[in-house]
DNA sequence: GAATTAATTAGACGACTGACCAATTAGCTT
DNA sequence: AAGCTAATTGGTCAGTCGTCTAATTAATTC
């Protein structure tokens, strides 16, 4: 007979489901092999979460939040700070970050994946988990991109944005896969060196649009609209880890 | 009674198959479906194709070997050029068009989506599709980068060509999504404009490294690695519609 | 310590799955 | 016109699916 504590059986069904929904997808794994892999009566699942879906919402809702919050609160105190302004490099970080540092963490590279998978799965509109989840923090990332690069026409931050996003759940996606063609030249292990390279090289793509929303308006100072001269200079305002690379 | 042409049931089992598995998955679609939807009797896609995973694997070999030989016929001319020598936004554009014109293809968009789901499925390394059919392509564009920007390090191009991919793949998927939260500023619709964007992205990046690959070795000329002075100049060298955005 | 409630068990339901088979039909060759 | 083979049909197979219900057990309350 199993121990009674609900709580407990709610988090061993739901670390067996995330394993699985993450390895094998919402249709690829049956009830009856989440309800296995937790040591629990397959009951159970309908008695906790009702529907098979509700279990795979229940997944994401228990992670979702604690990165939200983190992600938007990193995001507010930095957007808050006047002297030294917020950098490019810090606002991209904060959208990062959270993630690669879940995939270290116990499970969480499970949840990495899980996320991924669901952004890729076509039906996803229709259970509306990623516009639920993260639509919002989507949201707010531009509108912090927009301010911290008030010269940039809107559209550029969108593209870049969407670029971003998709180059990094690949990374953290396929690790064995840009191993195996790399040959062990990028180092997938350190989240830190990651974080390190996608921030960097959209924080230069960035820094170096030759677009200005305006094409003739502002066009006193800085008049090709390349190499702003505000937002270069607070390179040194960069995190720790990010200098050691950073040759000459 | 069904008119006898094999070649033809074929490609109304495969054409369907393409619809359902992009839009389901491969664990989401019935072959029950698949065959209704294709007018089809359901032991017809066991006469031609054995089994599922028969079936899954021909919708993605009826279309990968033209885009691959697309895709490298198109690279080689182009590295073969002596002059103007190629430029990294030309290798780049190979790398995109391809995917992003099959897309405006009758049915493109579907295998585009397939494509994405499988290479965001944790189970295709048992299938070994993507090693086998994009791993190739993957190796060539890379080494096309290297020769182009000869100065940069081997680890910033491989990430870049992931973060490329990764970009690519996921506004090709996501199509209704980013146009929702822009507001329509992005404009998903004319693959060319796609194209433009995330062209001139990467390359900008990759421009304006500042890492080189031996710090002080081939120090003589252009000593700090940073806008290189011959693949500068070759960008009057771009396609046709490239230029028509390039204000100022 | 009996009553009540929450947690867990065991089992069954109809529907659907992929694979397979033998029988039948149409088109081609000779 | 007959024979042969490829193409197509209709149906069956053993399993598995998600969901539901009724019975049983443990913990809590009065």
């Amino acid at each position: 007979m199993r121990a009674r504590n609900a709580e407990l059986t709610k988090e061993r069904i739901l670390n067996a489901a995330e394993r699985s929904f993450s390895e094998r997808g919402i249709d690829g794994v049956s009830l009856r092999e989440i309800a296995a892999s937790a040591g629990v009566q397959l009951a159970l699942i309908s008695y906790y979460f009702r529907t098979k879906e509700g279990l795979y919402r229940a997944v994401f809702h228990r992670r979702i939040d604690p990165i939200s919050a983190e992600r938007t609160s990193k995001l507010r105190s930095l957007m808050a700070r006047k002297n030294p302004p917020p950098t490019v490099e810090e606002v991209l970080d904060a959208l990062a970050r959270p993630w690669v540092e879940l995939r270290d963490k116990r499970g969480g590279l499970l949840y990495t994946r899980l996320i991924a998978r669901e952004v890729g799965d076509p039906r996803e509109a229709s259970r509306g988990i990623v516009r639920d989840l993260l639509d919002p923090i989507a949201r707010e990332f531009i509108g912090a991109l927009e301010k911290v690069l008030p010269n940039h026409p809107k559209s550029e931050i969108h593209w870049t944005y969407h670029f971003f996003i998709g180059g990094l759940l690949l990374v953290l996606l396929k690790q064995e896969r840009i191993e195996r063609l790399s040959g062990r030249v990028c180092d997938l292990a350190h989240g830190e060196h990651v974080i390190e390279e996608i921030v960097g090289l959209f924080a230069r793509a960035l820094r170096n649009s030759q677009k200005t929303k305006k094409p003739a308006a502002r066009a006193s100072r800085n008049p090709r609209g390349r190499k702003g001269d505000e937002t270069r200079n607070v390179l040194s305002a960069r995190r720790k880890s990010a200098q050691r690379r950073a040759d000459r």
